[in-house]
DNA sequence: GCCTTCTGATAAATCGATTTAGCAAGGGAA
DNA sequence: TTCCCTTGCTAAATCGATTTATCAGAAGGC
């Protein structure tokens, strides 16, 4: 910048005024300004936005947590929120935490260090422990200065019950998701209450729950070979994800089990895969790019906002059913 | 900082020197250096990294662009640069260009600006033209300033024709890679000479290219769909990747044919999903999450090292074979 | 007693921008 | 002529750190 000054003969500030088009520069006549550009493009002029930044205190960055990055949930909602970002000219850092504690407590000091002006959390349970805007997609705890975008659970649970009720099936196996996901109690408790009220029993003894921070469908495999060994009797398996769905059709499989013609297999989010498993894969479907989008434009929004200002506590999303080859009539 | 400072009755630069551990800080008596550590707990000072970066030209950030985020090659390989960038203390920005050449041409400009340090691209053919250290992950072009990451494409497709081979398949169909993809070209080659070595015939009207941007089994599904409109004559197929694997194993049964019975299916990388896919996917196994970390590796050895020195050009990585349930014996 | 060296700090420049207050020249009105 | 207002531009402060040069005082050597 200094050596355009330089060339042009002209002061720093006024490159700034007109560079930034700020109101400043309504005094500056156009044949300056157009020779200011002129020498901008023809020098290829990039100002530094570390010195931009440090003044303005504003960095057009943000942060976003993930558990792992090499994992569909995650990179699906990611895919959302870098869309709208980008729109918008910021950049982000991405951290994945790997569901260790003390990493999940330390990185929004170090994004806020890094000055992200703003948090989006994916499946984490987010203790808002730093003063910078926050989004939390299935944070489900309610947290001062962070705004949950969740999905509306019971409708989820609704469609695919409902669903599994309607092919006849009454005896349905369940798995459970892992402690740590954020989404696990929310589901599970909805999954209840929606089969109280269709009538259907949950049975203990046809119930298993995901262990392991893998993000394989191993686990689901392996629950499942495990929840078989008793060979307990069930018609319908409803799966906590796609992937331990998949585990599981794998496990019902090797245990000579057909899926759909003898037990029917329902899994939850759609991810990409899951339309070309075979059998493709009955799922209830998270609009997870949606839910990264509009937590990028509630974050943005809350940034821009004046401090202080209100913000929402909560906004929910619908999931819908998508329904293949994995589930059938019962025989 | 300067709070700090006028708590402890010291100045800004005596504070810098000791937090810093700088060879400055020999000096300062060792009573004065724990009262100015206990104040900044106290305190929980954190210094502001923008101003650093400013004033070091070092911000420990790097930018990393892939083609997509929401797809299983780039996301594994960003596991692995994750992994190795976290260890050292650097953050990264991700950006995807959706093979779109502006943004592709653009991207690099816009992370030198944001003070990256250095650039990592994912299956992107990168022009260097930005003059930061690179580091290209199947760049397969030779570029001024950029190191290669490659896979050792003529040892893979040794394996999977050699191994379709020993099973006595000889009318292999083929589906090739977008045009896009950087991979494409070299492994094709590959294919095209490890078929001729082991006396393998090409044939053309066995041969299909996939030619939408969609990262979705969908488009190996069509094409093969088109493949099997003429009702060709062969027993294997190999595909360009696990995901076009999986849509053509889909048309393969639509059309009546059985996998592996009738026709075997062997795709190329090893995603995730590959092993619990029905039938599981012969691959041959890209070791995406180490290409991931050496890529890491050496951009932050070339970053520390001394401006105008050695850098490597290229490095192979090499891949295995992975023999699963999706082919066999030729009947 | 004088000169040097070491100790324990600090003042001030610097990184590369933005931003505010204000200056000089020219034109118009009283 | 004088005063004021606009036009066109700049000096200097600022953001929050790092880093270099320097300084006062004490200690040690001759």
């Amino acid at each position: 910048m200094k050596a355009l000054a330089g060339h042009l003969g002209l002061s720093t500030a006024t490159i700034s005024l007109v560079i930034n088009r700020s109101p400043g520069a309504r005094s500056i006549p156009h044949v300056t300004q157009e020779r200011i550009w002129a020498a901008a493009r023809k020098f290829k002029y990039r100002p530094n936005l570390m010195a931009r930044s440090l003044r303005q205190k504003r960095s057009f960055t943000i942060g976003v947590m993930v558990p792992e990055i090499s994992e569909g949930y995650s990179s699906m909602v990611l895919s959302g929120v870098e869309d709208h970002l980008f729109q918008e000219g910021y950049f982000y850092f991405v951290v994945s935490h790997r569901h260790r504690k003390d990493l999940i407590e330390e990185y929004p000091h170090l994004l806020r260090q890094r000055a992200a002006e703003g948090i989006i959390a994916v499946d984490t349970v987010y203790s808002g422990n730093c003063d910078i805007p926050a989004v939390s997609i299935s944070g489900h705890r309610h947290v001062k200065g962070v705004t949950n975008i969740v999905l509306d659970h019971n409708l989820g649970a609704h469609l695919a019950l409902e669903h599994l009720h309607r092919l006849g099936h009454t005896r349905i196996a369940l798995i459970k998701g892992q402690d740590f996901s954020s989404d696990t109690e929310t589901r599970w408790q909805a999954i209840l209450s929606v089969a109280r009220e269709l009538g259907i029993t949950i049975d203990e003894k046809l119930t298993v729950q995901l262990d392991s921070d893998s993000p394989s469908p191993e686990v689901g495999h392996r629950v499942t070979r495990k929840l078989l060994e008793g060979n307990p009797q069930f018609t319908a398996l409803f799966a906590f994800n796609d992937i331990s769905a998949m585990g599981a059709i794998k496990a019902l499989r090797e245990t000579g089990r057909r899926v759909p013609e003898d037990v029917s297999v329902i899994g939850w989010d759609d991810i990409q895969g899951a339309a070309f498993h075979n059998p493709s894969l009955t799922t209830v479907r998270q609009p997870l790019r949606q839910m990264g989008v509009v937590a990028a434009e509630t974050l943005l929004k809350r940034i821009t906002a004046p401090a202080g200002a209100d913000y929402p506590k909560e906004l929910v999303l619908e999931p819908e059913l998508v329904v293949r080859e994995s589930t059938a009539q019962k025989k």
